[in-house]
DNA sequence: CCATCAATGTACGAACTGGTCCGTTAGTCA
DNA sequence: TGACTAACGGACCAGTTCGTACATTGATGG
């Protein structure tokens, strides 16, 4: 008893699941960084989407488990970002810079990530602890970074005694920082770290500072 | 009517305005660090203090107001102890060294504010904007480093070409994400920084990083 | 062309949660 | 000592929110 519809377009209803599926991570990812894994509203996850909120337990099962469906995702795209780095061919202090501008360059460009992330600390990774993927999943950064500093120790530049993961963690937390701290940093300092101008001039730092400590001859005398 | 009651302790119930709201933030802080602003109950936080949910309406006036009293206390104490430094005596290397010592120190005694700090960037440091007290209050540190910088460049021995706002962010990277991200690390690369006995060797690698950053020379040449 | 099932939409409910109403009690000061 | 007020307790309400029961529809194979 439809009056006057198209055949062609019955109610507009096309059945795609993958495209539904990806929409509500899309939806779902937005929000939870918008508002934390609490202040997320899963009607208002649902209301961004072109389906219903019956699709999301349909497919995820839960707020939980959607949330984590969303971290899985977001650690994979970085991990497939440095499992392109390909800097193998390059000198070790080009390949640390390499490395430096990428990681740098990641992080500006997925702010979403980066709040994830921070919410997923505020639970103390329990739904990383629960998910056997993200737990299996390893980051390639690491084996590269050691094997440039292996690199580098062999040709006698690197003379800093600094291990693959402590290097990560610190080019990481400069990275990290900057995007997950810039509006108390903005508000408290009067300094925007994102800024456009700017951006040069702290990829720049970053690998000056790492290149500086990783070259700084004998490990500077220690006083205090 | 009631019976055999001692008139002493006749309640247990004692007026003291002070302690009562000192309670209140303390459970706070706690609350709002374990679950972040939405996931915090405030049903849950009067629990845990010797008064009730009216209490908190009481003297704060809502959920969002007791979050902001909670972040100002937060920060007034790291601000004091950046106005305890006391490194003007000290030379320059010295004076980062200690800078950098102190600020290590405090972000791992204080794991709270930490979380506080995440949680506020979620929500765009919307409470933070709306404190005036916040906005006021400056941080005594980002002086103390200018000055600290001045003096290094005038001896000749700081040849880096730094901002003072930049160092400070450069340094509360590091210590920050240390804590702040302390779950994550520790579930995906399976190292904890927080464990005691890496903490001397991570508080000396990033005083060598910084020292080693502003007395590296002529700016590296840039490569990419 | 019909049976079947994955995919989808609607409406609803039970539990939770921030916030408030109203009454009570302990200090204190005239 | 009695009135006054700051400090306090407990019950309750209204709106919200996650999750689900149930109905429906489109594709697919026989």
């Amino acid at each position: 008893m439809t009056t006057a519809e198209d055949p062609a377009q019955p109610t507009g209803r096309v059945r795609d699941a993958a495209r539904t599926r990806g929409e509500i991570m899309d939806a779902a990812t937005r929000e939870f960084a918008r508002a934390g894994y609490a202040g997320a509203r899963v009607d208002e996850i649902a209301a961004r989407t072109r389906t219903t909120k019956r699709m999301i337990y349909y497919y995820f099962g839960g707020k939980e488990q959607l949330f984590t469906a969303v971290l899985e995702r977001a650690y994979s795209v970085i991990r497939e970002a440095e499992q392109r780095l390909d800097v193998e061919h390059l000198d070790p202090v080009a390949a640390i810079r390499r490395l430096a501008a990428v990681t740098f360059d990641h992080h500006e460009a997925h702010p979403d990530f980066i709040q994830l992330v921070s919410i997923e600390n505020v639970y103390g990774a329990e739904h990383i602890a629960g998910s056997e993927e993200l737990r299996r999943l390893s980051s390639p950064a690491i084996d590269v970074i050691r094997r440039i500093l292996d690199a580098g120790r062999a040709e006698g530049v690197f003379t800093a005694d600094v291990d693959a993961v402590d290097l990560h963690a610190m080019i990481s937390s400069f990275c990290f920082f900057r995007v997950a701290n810039r509006h108390t940093f903005c508000a408290l300092f009067d300094r925007d770290l994102l800024e456009r101008d700017r951006r040069e001039h702290y990829r720049t730092m970053l690998a000056d500072m790492v290149i500086a400590y990783l070259t700084s001859g004998e490990t500077p005398a220690r006083q205090h």
